[in-house]
DNA sequence: TCAAAAGTGTTGGGATTACACCCATGG
DNA sequence: CCATGGGTGTAATCCCAACACTTTTGA
């Protein structure tokens, strides 16, 4: 870089990432979203998105990468960018644009457990607290993203094990669109992309008789994230 | 806001808005894009996206607006933010993040002229130049996303004039898709859609027999564009 | 009268909805 | 043996793809 840059004109901004991280809690049958309690003024200790500013060293991916790593301790997860918010006047301390990202994890105790580490919770969609900024619009447009996304693109299997029941699945989908789906068109539905393996063994877990575990395709899964697909849920 | 902020332990980076502009040229039956010459270092002179730095006192939005306006002296019209670029090294010179936002208006003839005044001109698809930065990128993000829209919202009459016909309309489709298209079947799902008046008079520049000119009912635009749909066109 | 584009309908097949009962098991 | 959740099939309907000819009119 220059010392003396040509883009001299130009004035820099502030710019953070904020994650939107949804969870799904296998045994709560629950969908989550991790927030986490700010450390900095304004609205120091008020419920907030995990988020940091970005750093000159690396790219807003990353940033957001840096943070759900800290607070989850995971990597190579399903990560997407969601928008940019670029409002003046969404931060009233100073000028700064937030670049959205969510995120799809599993929601294991273990999981549950780290969290707390960094003064954060895992919330039901329904259990929201209020939150700093324009946070609240970021869950929003995530949570009409996964929405839109689980019907085109077989995103769903990010937010649970890799050993899974399609009971866990069926109440999965409903947990996204907070809906009743008929559970015998479901299993049809997602059985016909070719996207799960069934497996020998079985969860008793949930019942006397035990539903049987699936694993998804990884193959076909890759497959379907390119070409995409429409599915409507009933 | 403070002198001293509390959040000067970060630092600000250059924010940018790159316009993917769209327009629909009607008489050559051609989408098309508008691009421009660079006015700066790096790059000076190459043909690039139409952009620029955001101020402080403007949000992205009204930065692209604000672009979209210079260029083709437009406003309300179509426009929504595409995403966020924000790799580190993709501009040599600095550290710039880019928001890109695509727009869809009419190529008509006093628009052709127009932008010449700011060495900006409208390329087809099939034959665009190479392009600064990773604005080649953005194009190809835009253009999906159009794609994607083009089936869930009625996004193709931004594209066309107040007046138009149904060989018009069928024509944009087939160079959205870039895809022939039966027509048949193309005029019934469109016109189920209930988003089309047909008008009593006939365009008669394009045939001696003449085509119905089509308005599209905003109040149905509207209610349509809350609720999507998806059509898929063969 | 003919060239050139506009406009129009039907049918067969595949997909989807709606819907209710049997199965397996542990206690 | 029974309560609980897991698993299964089909018929009726709807939707959609495929497909070719007639109309209009200016030159």
């Amino acid at each position: 870089m220059n010392t003396v840059t040509s883009y001299s004109n130009a004035k820099p901004i502030f710019v953070a990432v904020d994650n939107v991280i949804f969870g799904f809690d296998v045994a709560a049958e629950r969908l989550k979203i991790l927030l986490f309690k700010r450390q900095i003024e304004p609205f120091k200790g008020r419920w907030s998105l995990v988020g940091s500013f970005v750093k000159p060293e690396e790219s807003t991916l990353s940033a957001s990468m840096r943070i759900l790593s800290k607070f989850t301790g995971l990597s190579d997860v399903f990560l997407e960018q969601l928008r940019c918010y670029g409002a003046v006047d969404r931060d009233p301390e100073d000028r700064v644009i937030s670049i959205a990202y969510y995120s799809l994890i599993q929601l294991d105790e273990p999981q549950k457990k780290l969290v707390e580490v960094h003064n954060a919770a895992w919330f039901e969609l329904q259990d929201l607290p209020n939150l700093v900024l324009d946070h609240e619009h970021m869950v929003e447009d995530a949570l009409a993203r996964l929405k839109e996304n689980a019907r085109r693109r077989p995103v769903g299997f990010n937010l649970l094990p890799a050993k899974f029941t399609l009971p866990q699945l069926f109440k999965l989908y409903q947990e996204i669109y907070q809906l009743p789906i008929d559970d015998r068109n479901f299993r049809k539905k997602i059985l016909a992309t070719g996207l799960l393996n069934k497996l020998g063994t079985k969860d008793k877990s949930g019942s006397k008789k035990g539903a049987f575990h699936y694993a998804f395709d990884r193959s076909k899964y890759i497959e379907l994230e390119m070409q995409g697909y429409h599915i409507e849920f009933h």
